[in-house]
RNA sequence: AGUUGUGUGUCCGUCC
C-alpha cells in the first residue's frame, strides 16, 4: 500500500490523472486502503481536472468504509465545486460539513469567498468577510488578495486600496500578489502608466517580480497600441533568462496584438518562436492564432493549424 | 514523507 501511495501521489502531483486514476482503481480492487491524505490528494487531482463527479464518489466511498473525511477534504471539495460552478452542490456539501462537525476554516470560508468575488457578488463576499471575523478567524494575506481581486474586477478600485488600510490594522502586509492584483486592476482601467508605476516600485523594493506582472505591463501597453514599446518590454523579458521569462501567456499576449493591428505573418512568427524556445502552446494560445488566421481569410494556414490542434488533443468533437 | 484557498493571455457567456 505504501508504494502505491507514493506512485500515486507523484502522479497526482504531476497532473497525470489518468495514470492516477488507473493507480487509484488497482490500488482499491486488490483491497487497499488509501488513507486520509491520499484520499485527498486524490480527490483534488479530480477536482483540477475539472472531473467533480468523480472526485465526490471518493468521497462516497469513504464514507462506506467509514474514513472521515476532514476539513481539507471538504475545501477541497468545495473549491471544485464553485469552480465548476455547481453552487447548490457547494451549499449542500457544506451543510453536510457542518452536520459531520467538522468547523470551517479560514481556506473553508476563503474558499467559499473567492467563489463570491468570481460571480462578481462583491456586497455578499463582503458579509462572507464579515461572517470570517465574526467566528473569530484571523485573515491572512490570500483572504485579503481574494478580495482585493474581487473588487477590482468589479471596477471598485477606490474601495480596493482602502482595502489595503484594512490589512494593516489586521497586520498583514500586502505581498507580490497584491501589487499584482492592483496593477491589473489599474490596466484595466486604463490606467497602464499607473500601473507600471506600482511595477517599478516593486522592482526598486527588490521584491521578486516574476513574470506574472510582466504579461500585465505587456498587456497594458498593447492595449494602449504602444507595440514597439511592448515588442522591447519582451525583449528584455527574454534577455531575463529564467526570472520572467516569457511564457505562453506573454506570446498569446504578443499574438492577439500583431494580430489586431492585422499583423498576421509577424504573429505567426512570435507562435513559432513560442514552440522554439520550447514552450507548448495551450488552448488559448491556439485559439488565439487559430481566430487570427481566419479573421484574415487564411485558410490554408487555418486549417494546418486546426491539424496541429488536433495531433495534440485540443479538439475532441 | 505526501493533501486544500489568491494574480496575467483568446473566444464565448452574464451584467451594465
Amino acid at each position: 500500500a505504501p508504494t502505491y501511495s507514493i506512485m500515486i501521489s507523484g502522479h497526482c502531483r504531476a497532473g497525470n490523472t489518468e495514470r492516477c486514476t488507473e493507480l487509484y482503481k488497482e490500488m482499491t480492487g486488490k483491497g487497499f486502503t488509501p488513507d486520509l491524505l491520499l484520499c485527498n490528494s486524490i480527490i483534488d487531482t479530480f477536482c483540477k481536472a475539472k472531473n467533480v463527479d468523480d472526485a465526490l464518489q471518493v468521497l462516497d466511498k469513504m464514507s462506506k468504509v467509514g474514513a472521515k473525511p476532514d476539513v481539507v477534504t471538504y475545501n477541497i471539495l468545495l473549491d471544485g465545486l464553485h469552480k465548476a460552478n455547481m453552487l447548490e452542490k457547494a451549499d449542500e456539501l457544506f451543510s453536510t460539513m457542518v452536520a459531520n462537525g467538522c468547523a470551517p476554516d479560514l481556506i473553508t470560508y476563503s474558499t467559499m469567498l473567492d467563489g463570491l468575488c468570481k460571480r462578481n457578488r462583491i456586497k455578499q463576499a463582503q458579509e462572507m468577510f464579515d461572517t470570517l471575523l465574526e467566528k473569530d478567524l484571523v485573515p491572512d494575506i490570500v483572504t485579503f488578495n481574494i478580495l482585493m481581486d474581487g473588487l477590482c474586477k468589479a471596477g471598485k478600485l477606490d474601495e480596493a486600496k482602502d482595502l489595503l488600510d484594512v490589512m494593516s490594522e489586521h497586520n498583514v502586509a500586502p505581498d507580490g500578489v497584491t501589487c499584482t492584483i492592483l496593477m491589473n486592476g489599474l490596466c484595466k482601467d486604463k490606467r497602464t502608466d499607473e500601473a507600471v508605476k506600482l511595477f517599478m516600485y516593486m522592482k526598486e523594493k527588490g521584491s521578486v517580480v516574476d513574470v506574472t506582472p510582466h504579461n500585465i505591463v505587456l498587456l497594458g501597453l498593447c492595449r494602449e497600441g504602444k507595440l514597439g514599446q511592448a515588442l522591447m518590454f519582451f525583449n528584455r523579458m527574454v534577455k531575463s533568462e529564467g526570472e520572467f521569462s516569457p511564457d505562453v501567456v506573454t506570446y498569446t499576449t504578443l499574438v492577439n496584438a500583431l494580430i489586431e493591428v492585422g499583423k498576421v505573418d509577424r504573429a505567426v512568427e512570435y507562435f513559432q518562436r513560442m514552440t522554439d524556445s520550447g514552450l507548448a502552446p495551450d488552448y488559448v494560445a491556439y485559439n488565439t492564432l487559430m481566430n487570427g488566421l481566419k479573421k484574415q481569410g487564411r485558410f490554408i494556414q487555418a486549417d494546418r493549424l486546426t491539424e496541429a490542434m488536433k495531433a495534440k488533443g485540443f479538439l475532441t468533437d
